[in-house]
DNA sequence: AAAATGTATGAAGATATTATCATATATTCA
DNA sequence: TGAATATATGATAATATCTTCATACATTTT
């Protein structure tokens, strides 16, 4: 699948950020909800969900609801673009985020979750 | 060839410029000095230089002495990425940009280019 | 050598992006 | 039903990026 300009352009934007291309390499994994990216990226769940928005709008990533969590995956449309395709062939996590990753899941971290609260 | 995840970073922010990403199309078709890519794009020379440098750093191109111009070209090695092969492949310059594009190469529009000087 | 041409660059102002905070909403749990 | 949990979002503050202007520098032309 082949794509016009102005889409790669919003999916380099969206990807020209270190945290945002992390989140969609955690993604490239498997799904994740919100507090497991929290917890992963060590950052304030706000920060997350705005980035994850960004992520959305490119059409990299889309969230669906499962209860009380928001499930993000890789948008399996995108994945048909060879470009997209690329980015998951040459970029891997560091062996630390492989290992963060893992454990949330073997772990089931989305079960008892404790988000960073202020309020 | 394989670039570590800084290196892709950086391309990705390099790219998520839309006259950047234009101007490394253009020159993905072939070299081009300065004054060209200014009349090319219709846009200062101090701002086209400008967005040459972050090319530049981001590896994507070169510039090379040729007389009075700075001839800009890709990056040759950047070329082995197959990231980069599939963005030549994919993105195309418009018809209109493929026409400016022949115009000034056929009319030879560097020897008598009169680049817009403010001073 | 002086003037003109082509390009680069530092600084300042203009814009855009990002982070943070406060709060809203949806869902679940007790 | 009320409290707690998970997430989203609008507004503002903090940063970063971009554009423009002035000017410097290298080369060429006259």
């Amino acid at each position: 699948m082949s794509l016009p300009k102005e889409k790669i352009l919003k999916i380099f934007k969206a990807l020209s950020d270190e945290m945002r291309l992390n989140i969609f390499l955690y993604l490239l994994q498997g799904e994740l909800c919100v507090c497991e990216l929290t917890e992963l990226l060590k950052m304030e769940q706000s920060r997350i969900s705005h980035q994850l928005k960004i992520l959305k709008e490119a059409n990299l990533v889309n969230g669906k609801r499962r209860g009380k969590w928001i499930i993000y995956s890789v948008n399996p449309k995108i994945m048909d673009n060879i470009l997209i395709q690329n980015i998951k062939a040459q970029l891997k996590l560091s062996q630390e985020e492989q290992q963060a990753l893992s454990s949330i899941i073997t772990l089931g971290f989305r079960k008892n979750c404790r988000i960073i609260q202020k309020h």
